[in-house]
DNA sequence: GAGCTCCCACCGCATTTTCG
DNA sequence: CGAAAATGCGGTGGGAGCTC
């Protein structure tokens, strides 16, 4: 077994597919096959389903893949400290909510990034749901997501706490509720948490749920709602310019609807590189 | 130490096999 | 039938061993 072997298997593990795999490594497929077998028969088990189109991890292989994770990372670390520094660096992939990619996230990129300019970062932006499924994937480093998460797989930490507000357009009126009932309830995308905690509102206080539109972006939704399209429900944050700027008015949800965690979390078993650890205590998060 | 040969691992290309 | 994986085969490069 080699550290290179490794690398194949990896990507293998990540792509589930020999052939993307190959492609990525920049190897023809046959190279990835024969990495594979050859790995396969040094370890006596086979690491691989093989499907028609698709492979994916025996339980052998899922053990395999942290062990993998960590030689290749203290293999790429051994490498640098030779090389005389110590500074964390390496790609580090973070994943983010759209709300916490355009509030918060700015600012800490850009600290980390003066601070660790060796470290390349990403950011992939999806609703919690698919973060989750990214993370299980090994496919991003840590994710900031709307919790709590409460997988036996993901070690989650609590980071920021949302304050919800139903957002409406400007106007000096004394807001009345049942003036915004049958508007529509604007989203960016499908099952957003902040609407399900205003819908439950309303359920629980006798009212029928609102109508939801979807409308593609974030920003999109806002200029509806400053237009009068309908009304729509964020963190405060997000909108804390605009409600200066006096072009959309905003009301509180209770604070039992209305407080949602932002949490940071990272798969259980994945290698903890220093570069994700500096992350991590830039954020907050002191407990690792 | 330099030069040579042999062996083997690695790789890519072409082809075959598999299966939805 | 087509896409992905497996197989067969030949080229290449580097290390080991040998001779001078």
């Amino acid at each position: 077994m080699d550290i290179r072997s490794l690398e194949v298997f990896k990507a293998v593990a990540i792509e589930q597919s020999i052939t993307k795999a190959a492609e990525k490594l920049n190897y023809v497929q046959s190279n990835v096959t024969a990495r594979i077998q050859r790995l396969e028969q040094e370890l006596g088990v086979p690491l691989l389903y093989r499907y028609h189109k698709k492979v994916s991890l025996t339980p052998a292989g899922r053990e395999l893949l942290p062990h993998a994770n960590k030689l290749l990372y203290d293999f790429e670390e051994a490498i640098e400290a030779v090389k005389l520094s110590s500074a964390p660096r390496g790609t580090l992939r973070i994943g983010a909510m759209e709300s916490t990619a355009s509030t918060r996230l700015p600012l800490i990129f850009s600290q980390y990034h003066k601070k660790f300019p060796q470290v390349e970062l990403s950011l992939y932006m999806a609703p919690t749901v698919d973060q989750v499924s990214t993370i299980l994937e090994y496919k991003v480093d840590g994710a900031f997501v709307d919790g709590p998460i409460l997988h036996p797989e993901i070690v989650e930490y609590p980071v920021f706490e949302e304050s919800l507000v139903l957002i409406t357009s400007f106007s000096p009126e004394p807001f009345q509720l049942e003036s915004i009932l049958h508007e529509p309830l604007l989203s960016s995308f499908a099952h957003c948490i902040y609407l399900g905690r205003w819908q439950r509102w309303l359920e629980d206080n006798g009212y029928a749920s609102m109508k939801v539109m979807e409308y593609g972006t974030l920003e999109g939704v806002l200029k509806c709602v400053e237009n009068g399209l309908g009304v729509t429900v964020l963190p405060v944050s997000m909108v804390e310019s605009r409600i200066h700027q006096g072009r959309i008015s905003c009301h509180p949800l209770p604070e039992s609807y209305g407080k949602v965690p932002t949490v940071f979390i990272r798969r259980r078993d994945s290698y903890m590189t220093s570069a994700l650890s500096q992350f991590m205590e830039l954020v907050g998060i002191t407990n690792l």
